[in-house]
DNA sequence: TCTATTACCTTGTCATACAAGGTAATAGAT
DNA sequence: ATCTATTACCTTGTATGACAAGGTAATAGA
């Protein structure tokens, strides 16, 4: 039922949210709610939690993020994720191929005239 | 076999191809072995012909390209892939929209310090 | 007791990139 | 005649991840 163009923004996402949640933890360590919060204000990431939790559980499995329990004084435990060493590096590396992707479709998008 | 950072660069790929494919073809008809040939050569992208037929073959049946053969001089028939109104139209949705993604992305990779 | 909010998680579906294969046609080398 | 290379098309199978739609627990106010 979804369009060419919906599903094509689907396929879009991919990669790239990944890219976000390793760029916005550089800042400091954050819980998983928060980030869905903060990710999903952003015009045409809109994402939900059904994408964010397994995307942060991935990241620890490679071990690019670690986490750590505390206590909410509104609701369940909170997980707070937190940028590890290789993580960081992987980060550096990801953002360097990105920004060359990026700079190799932005010369077909706006071609020489 | 492959690397955390070795299959992300194959997930942030999705969705990219197609939006390349259409742009390259705004330029005018062309083949796909081609097509395979001029995208294989920015670096960044290094697709092969597994990729780009079934993406081809995709964009047809949605209608945004059409076809028509033609004999070569060095092989077999040439299958040509030119635009369609709404395929130029999709094309346009798409660089809008891509523009939005990469401007919320640019923020978070390089954050107001 | 009901609803809302915060906060976590899982299951299932769908679409796609890519590797690895295959086929056909032309032409030059062994 | 047979091999190799190049052009040119295509298919099958695998891995992967986004998302929808669900579920659970904790706190607090109606």
């Amino acid at each position: 039922m979804t369009s060419f163009y919906d599903n094509w923004t689907i396929q879009v996402r991919k990669g790239i949210l990944e890219l976000c949640i390793l760029n916005a933890l550089e800042e400091g360590e954050c819980y998983g709610y928060a980030l869905v919060k903060q990710l999903a204000a952003i015009p045409g990431l809109h994402v939900a939690e059904g994408t964010i939790y397994p995307l942060l559980s991935r990241l620890k499995l490679h071990g690019l993020v670690a986490t750590r329990l505390e206590e909410s004084p509104d609701g369940p435990a909170r997980k707070y994720y937190k940028l590890t060493q290789t993580g960081n590096k992987e980060r550096g590396r990801m953002n360097t191929y990105y920004r060359g992707l990026s700079d190799a479709v932005n010369t077909l998008l706006t071609p020489v005239s």
